[in-house]
RNA sequence: GGAGAGAUGGCCGAGUCGGCUGAAGGCGCUCGCCUGCUAAGCGAGUGUACUCCGAAAGGGGUACCGAGGGUUCGAAUCCCUCUCUCUCCGCCA
């Protein structure tokens, strides 16, 4: 949420980004109901003082025993008058919030103008493609034939769009899992957390994902909880409502989270394999940083997600999102984006977003500088850390074998116990 | 699932028959005084949001005692609904 006297004095500018962002809104709606507002509230705040002189004039005459029942009479009419204004104000704010809940965050300054992902600048790239001397498969024809993912027997127990890893897949997700939140919290300095799956709407609004989106999540058939799209949910809703010390600042948590996602709106696209499923696993990282320090902060979020990819010698470019692809809540988001050589093209396997202090708002993350009284909002950071699934399909399909094999990444083989390539016996 | 108890300011904790309680008291914190250091002591201050006036400093007003509704001229105090926490019983990974 932007802040409201922001909005109210940059009415143009907020129009401009709004453009900039592919969802033209006519502000006119919210100028007049901002005035609505404030006459209405100047007028209910004038009676009720009226009302809390008299009543203190009523305590005072019965006090001395006199007779109040003029005045009383009096304020029956204002007390009306007040519940009417009252009633009016309280639709007049619930326009007026829902109207603000809907406006998406102010990109920052660096972010280029542009329509579509198409206008994203790569600004660099690491590693290179690796080289096949056959034909690269693609991850579902590879890891159907060795064994380790069966999306037959998923759309069976579940449907479409869920996937059953057997034997060393399985382990291989769950080595990723552990390794990368290892390098987090050994290297990176991140504190491991592991949130409820589920969330309430309140955790769901904090971070932005509703109002506006809710057709993309699960939610519980006669509760009001929501499966987690993302860890970003319950780990930046854990200091909801809270005054953190300056001393507490920057915080990093990084959380494994599986993932759920409805995906309305993608029938047809990526139907084959694990890239789009309506579960996955992603280790995920979020920052709690000073307003002035947010941008460093982006930087090195980036760096580690990338270190994971390093780590594993997957081949990576990392692209800046413009204005028509930045997401709601974000100011500025970087895309990492692994190279699928089984596919031939880059895919998104991590976004690192500086939502400055748009979910601070929302949720209620402040910080207390040192000897000062004034609280101020917190600029929250996330990133992927990175999506697991994604990440193992990159292994597929980079370490494949002429023989169908695939070798698995040095860094990994700990957590593999020792083995070095799977094959189909594994 | 059954029975009961509770939710007040940064923390602890008081609020009697509804009225002068933004909220006693204590702790903490900030500033000043005092003290050769420390401890203690003395004085003052110490929430948030919105809104109006003001160039600003600052000042006025309104709201907020888990959340939402109701009764009333007036509610932290009475009534209803919900949420959360705790205790006991049952069930359970």
């Amino acid at each position: 949420m932007l802040d409201l006297k922001f909005v109210r004095d940059n009415v143009d500018r907020v129009a401009q980004m709004l453009r900039d962002r592919q969802m033209p809104l006519d502000m006119q709606p919210f100028v007049e109901l901002d005035g609505k507002r404030r006459n209405i509230l100047r007028e209910v705040e004038e009676l009720k003082h009226q009302r809390n002189q008299a009543s203190e004039e009523i305590a005072r005459l019965k006090r001395e025993k006199k007779d109040a029942g003029a005045l009383i009479e009096k304020m029956r009419q204002v007390s009306q008058r007040i519940k009417d204004l009252d009633q009016e104000l309280g639709a007049i704010e619930e326009q007026f919030r829902q109207f603000l809940m809907l406006i998406p965050n102010m990109p920052h300054p660096s972010v280029p103008v542009g329509a579509d992902e198409s206008a994203n600048p790569v600004v660099k790239t690491w590693g290179q493609a690796p080289a096949f001397d056959f034909e690269p498969k693609p991850h579902w024809d590879i890891g159907e034939q060795l064994g380790i993912l069966d999306f037959e027997r998923a759309a069976k127990i579940t449907g479409a769009r869920f996937a059953l890893y057997w034997g060393a897949g399985a382990a291989l997700e769950r080595a990723l899992i552990s390794f990368m939140l290892d390098v987090h919290t050994t290297r990176h300095g991140y504190t491991e957390v592991l949130p409820p799956f589920m969330v309430n709407r309140t955790a769901m609004t904090g971070t932005g994902q509703l109002p506006k989106f809710e057709e993309d999540l699960f939610k519980l058939e006669g509760w009001d909880y929501f499966l987690v799209p993302t860890a970003e949910v319950p780990v930046t809703n854990i200091h909801m409502g809270e005054v953190l010390e300056e001393d507490d600042l920057p915080r990093y948590y990084t959380a494994y989270t599986p993932c759920f996602r409805s995906e309305a709106g993608s029938y047809g696209k990526d139907t084959r394999g694990l890239i789009r499923q309506h579960q996955f696993n992603k280790v995920e990282l979020v920052k709690f940083v000073q307003p002035e320090t947010s941008y460093d902060e982006l930087e090195s979020l980036l760096q580690n997600a990338e270190t994971i990819l390093q780590e594993l010698g997957l081949h990576y470019r990392v692209v800046t999102l413009c204005t028509g692809d930045l997401g709601f809540s974000s100011a500025k988001t970087y895309d990492i984006e692994v190279w699928l050589p089984g596919q031939n093209t880059y895919r998104e396997i991590s976004s690192c977003s500086n939502f400055e202090d748009f979910q601070a708002r929302r949720a209620n993350i402040r910080f207390r500088r040192k000897g000062k009284k004034k609280t101020e909002l917190v600029h929250t950071l996330n990133g992927s850390g990175l999506a697991v699934g994604r990440t193992l399909v990159a292994i597929l399909e980079n370490y494949q074998q002429a023989d169908g094999s695939v070798i698995v990444p040095q860094a990994l083989r700990p957590y593999m116990r020792g083995m070095e390539t799977i094959g189909p016996r594994n």
